[in-house]
DNA sequence: CGAGGAATTGACACTATTCAAAAACTGTGG
DNA sequence: CCACAGTTTTTGAATAGTGTCAATTCCTCG
């Protein structure tokens, strides 16, 4: 963007806190513009006809929500609600839709990086499809340590609820539990409260490809 | 696209023939350009690590291939192999580039093309983790018929065998076709040969949905 | 300390994959 | 036109993987 562009959008952005478990924007909801994740981290799902929502998508710091939606000129087909208390900043729908059309820079940007997450989700769909609930969440949490890295004692940074990294996972609550436990008793994974730690990284990745 | 633009365009543009079952690209495939798809119908698939092929889309007149790819400046990560003998037109990877950064509307007008597909993409993970087979195979014969059509005896216009329906649906080979058997004895569904008509849409639509 | 939600566990029904074998179909060369 | 070889489609039976429901136990917060 260019200087005056980036002007316009400090000046407009309006900058909000939300707390853990707080909504940014439902599943069904009119965006009138996107939102910028400054700090914390967000949960992006869809509900499913059976009730269950599916977790979708993690956002974390630099990422931007509600694009897609803007940019399709549609309702969210995602909610976004923070796991981790959060500061985003809001740019309106009319500065992006503006810049777009000006700005052939940006546009490109943005399609470059719609297509990186096209591409992650086609992974997604064929993780989902293809591997077994054992093999997901041994992914997950290689991929929670990867994306949010751990603190000193070797706990994951983000903690997700047993109900969040079941929907993460796509599967049922008690089944994620059931293989949780026995990641620990292999001596894989070590957990405190509702906090978990990987202890053999080399086995873990095994399980996530199937052995 | 401006006229100069699309001359341009049909100048360069390659028309080619596929016959059904050959590939118009592979996975990992550097594209030095996309596909247009005139005619045929084409499936891009992935290849999972317990080496299963899932299907994550079909591709029908008016689709573009390879699209992503291109503008992400990365390999292919699908194959687009024809289901369905096709013509398609080639389109160097400079003529899009060109035309994106030099035509915001012709940008737009991709990011909004985009944009769908990822929402698509969105409902098939929520699709594959929150649903059973059985609703997945249902909900597939619905989408072949609404995308594909049916001839005057009521069969599905577009044959697929029985392992690409079970790689749409991502599931083994015999799974589907049981289910499909089933299918076939609650009336639900006629067969001929590999071909397939839907007899009750309604109950087909309530099995979907999980009844 | 008590209430209410979260995490865990057990038992059981149901779903889906796997391996093996039989049957049906397809194209080809005699 | 038929027989053969190679696929694809079907079916069976055994096994492994998941989901559901209900009952406890744990935690956390007011």
């Amino acid at each position: 963007m260019s200087k005056a562009e980036l002007k316009k959008v400090s000046d407009t952005k309006i900058t909000k806190f939300v707390k853990k478990g707080e909504a940014i924007f439902s599943e069904g909801e009119k965006l009138n513009g996107v939102y910028c994740v400054r700090d914390g981290v967000s949960k992006l799902s869809k509900l499913s006809p059976n009730g269950k929502d599916q977790i979708v998508k993690l956002a974390t710091q630099g990422a931007v929500l509600g694009q897609r939606s803007v940019i399709a000129q549609e309702t969210s087909n995602l909610s976004a609600v923070a796991v981790k208390d959060m500061e985003v900043c809001f740019i309106p729908k009319d500065i992006i839709e503006e810049t777009l059309s000006s700005n052939p820079d940006f546009a490109v940007e943005v399609l470059r990086h719609m297509a990186h997450d096209l591409k992650e989700a086609d992974d997604v769909i064929v993780n989902m499809s293809q591997k077994t609930v054992k093999q997901r969440v041994a992914e997950a949490f290689i991929y929670l340590r990867d994306n949010f890295g751990e603190d000193k004692e070797g706990y994951l940074s983000l903690t997700l609820s047993r109900e969040d990294i079941a929907n993460v996972v796509g599967t049922a609550t008690e089944s994620a539990i059931r293989i949780i436990s026995d990641f620990k008793k292999l001596g894989l994974i070590k957990t405190s409260g509702k906090m978990i730690g990987i202890y053999d990284e080399k086995r873990l990745i095994e399980m996530a490809k199937g052995h």
